[in-house]
DNA sequence: GAAATAATTTGACGATCCGTCAAAACTCGC
DNA sequence: GCGAGTTTTGACGGATCGTCAAATTATTTC
């Protein structure tokens, strides 16, 4: 036993068990992913099922952990980005559009695990570390700030923390995304690009905290465009070959 | 049939499901709010609860839809705020501040029901309900910037319209409120005073379009305060002893 | 190589829940 | 009090989750 085989082997059972998982969860939904399904879609049994989720509600978690790694992983080349403070952060915007751009179906696995109600049928390894991944998000997003403020390009007003002007952009991102998520929903607003929406508010909210350069004084939309081309070059042609489909 | 004291007794009892459903959706959650347990809840069975809701999505959707008639009403009370454009789109999130705080079980259900997850199994006419809401409040929202238009305090940048900074204000507070509700989430960010720091947000953000009269020229909190005040006595007074409580 | 032992896999099963529907209970005009 | 029409009921079918004793496979021992 515990041979490096055998861990290998288990690995790619539970990465099939994703794929499946992944797959079903996409094309019928949360209630379309039953177990049993998932079995048939593996050449194992639902008990074998059992021995690497504690419950539907852990493949679910699994998915998302998925998720969010990605999307941490986005988020660290992006706080990579060569250039001032607020060009980093532009840039941590162009990953997380472009995260959505790809994975818009992860994304709502994964807020769908934030609701409690969930939480309780999760094993607490997994969801140990999907807190570790959020919360590397957010230290990434506060490091600029703070990073921001020690070159005396920011000035928070009073009350304001790094980590709550981090929480700020997230909600705004996130929230916005949901919303899009909402099919019809954007339409009835009345919004054609949502996505750029977003950006230009971020970007408008910053100005607002007179985070230097201004964007006055500079092309952030540019700076996006190259934090795709520069950082996500590959990922970037996969959103406009999908788009163009 | 169709005798009038009938409707009113339908009226009635639906009331009463829908007084026992929620009890079951804040006390036990989604899973633990079943049919049987609603059905032993009120003195009827459960062949009489299908003849009010179509399935039990159908009747998260009435609470969800009771949530979005409430918080659209605090929004037409907020939008009649005397007082120049932007003071009443600051006492439009005074309206949302107040309806979170009051009922942030209601807006958890809410949320639920827009994961088109749930929408198939509902009602043609309650899910046109919820739309109509949403599109009111935003339609508010939108006529209180366009209002701020005509009045030339407020010049939007191209290619952002009243209905797409509507769109932005509601997903950032929305998104937060959503953030808010995952236990543990702030405190490892280091948020602090979470409503606070969306208040402050969306006055920046403003700022950052140049809505007129600036922040650095008009007490805005003062004018949150002065809504809280005089469009909600009530329920400032019911959130406060809660809080105190 | 065969037997004994340990580990793993299986799928039938209990429990739960949703939504239905035929039968029972009830209403109301006569 | 009777009977047609209406409403209510709760047992039931179907589906799903998670379990566990039995079957199967792997490993060790002699």
């Amino acid at each position: 036993m515990a041979a490096p085989w055998k861990e290998r082997e288990l690995q790619r059972r539970e990465e099939e068990i994703l794929r499946v998982a992944r797959q079903l969860l996409l094309d019928h939904g949360y209630f379309g992913m039953t177990m049993d399904r998932i079995a048939a879609g593996i050449e194992y049994s639902k008990g074998t099922l059992y021995q690497h989720f504690a419950s539907k509600e852990d493949v679910l978690c699994a998915l998302a952990l998925e998720s969010e790694v990605k999307r941490k992983e986005f988020f660290e080349r992006a706080a990579q980005f060569s250039g001032n403070a607020r060009e980093r952060m532009t840039a941590i915007g162009a990953a997380y559009e472009l995260y959505f751009r790809l994975h818009p179906t992860y994304f709502r696995s994964e807020q769908m695990i934030h609701s409690q109600e969930l939480l309780t049928k999760i094993s607490q390894e997994r969801r140990d570390q999907v807190m570790v991944c959020g919360a590397r998000c957010h230290e990434l997003m506060t490091g600029i700030i703070a990073d921001a403020q020690t070159a005396r390009q920011l000035h928070l007003p009073g009350g304001m923390t790094p980590g709550t002007l981090a929480f700020i952009l997230w909600s705004l991102t996130s929230g916005a995304y949901l919303n899009m998520a909402d099919p019809g929903h954007l339409e009835q607003m009345g919004v054609v690009n949502a996505i750029e929406a977003v950006r230009m508010a971020c970007q408008t909210l910053l100005d607002g905290l007179g985070w230097r350069p201004l964007s006055s004084e500079h092309d952030y939309f540019a700076v996006a465009s190259r934090a795709y081309a520069e950082i996500f070059p590959k990922e970037t042609a996969e959103v406009f070959l999908a788009a163009n489909r």
